[in-house]
DNA sequence: AGTATATAGTTGCATTTTCAACTACTTTAG
DNA sequence: CTAAAGTAGTTGAAAATGCAACTATATACT
């Protein structure tokens, strides 16, 4: 979107970032829609759950994870509780603080989720990268964050 | 955030392709914020029109382009013509569409919003890509956006 | 022409997200 | 030990978003 030199490629490369991602997270929400799953940020949440040692994690570790504001988490989390795929459980340690925890209908939900949304990734993004092009976007983007 | 094989850079793309963006973005946001500008939605939308024939565009060929519903754009096209920064103005050979204009008030808004969302991309994004690898991207994105 | 279908855009309602308190507990410093 | 400051998480109210229904107009079909 930004502006000048259209034609400049440092100047490109910004807006095509932006209109890929979104027209990508577009496509693959219609898809998990379409199939009758919940959308990708549940199965941000499930998965990083499912990967954390003892499949917990604090409400803070999991915002930072999935990028998420606290009170935005907590409210996600909530619904995820009342579908039943994961449950809170009060940490020892720091009475403040609760641990979410996934639960095995969550872990099942997941994998349900995956099929549809690898298929996306695949067909979508990463059958456009040849082996070459995958290092460079990995390389570069993790770059990226470690300096964010 | 995807599942199996950590190590294989394929499946390791997809997850960095999000947290980057996410991040980056974030960080563009708050430093708008900062700057008491408004949110970069509203950059993309007064963007668009600047660069339209006759600085106007018509609702649905504004939403395509900053990738929103239409129900979406309508109201977030409210908010700019509240802040003044757009108006809208029927259109005469189709009497149910109407267009959005940028007034004024909206460029010299586009303009005020740019050298802090600019130096973001730049010291954010751009600034990690060489000549080369910002070729890589655009034509792999470029690809995946043809293919959409 | 006359009806059926499609398109542009808006609106009501439910859901989601954000912002700013707020509670409860922990840590630091005197 | 106590007071001050910091951290974890939740919550209420407001803003933003998405979905489905709706109005108005345009296009296609018979």
């Amino acid at each position: 979107m930004p502006i000048p030199n259209e034609n400049d490629p440092k100047s490109r490369v910004w807006p095509i970032f932006l209109a890929t991602h979104s027209r990508l997270i577009e496509r693959i929400d219609e898809a998990l829609t379409r199939a009758k799953l919940p959308p990708l940020a549940w199965y941000d949440v499930l998965w990083e759950l499912e990967k954390a040692p003892d499949q917990r994690l604090r409400m803070h570790d999991l915002a930072k994870r999935v990028v998420l504001s606290r009170s935005n988490l907590t409210r996600l989390a909530d619904r995820l509780v009342a579908a039943g795929l994961l449950y809170r459980e009060p940490c020892p340690d720091d009475r403040r603080g609760s641990y979410c925890v996934i639960t095995q209908a969550g872990l099942e939900t997941r994998k349900t989720m995956w099929p549809v949304y690898g298929e996306q990734i695949e067909g979508l993004f990463a059958c456009h990268l040849n082996a070459a092009e995958t290092e460079v976007l990995i390389k570069a983007m993790t770059r990226m964050l470690k300096a964010l």
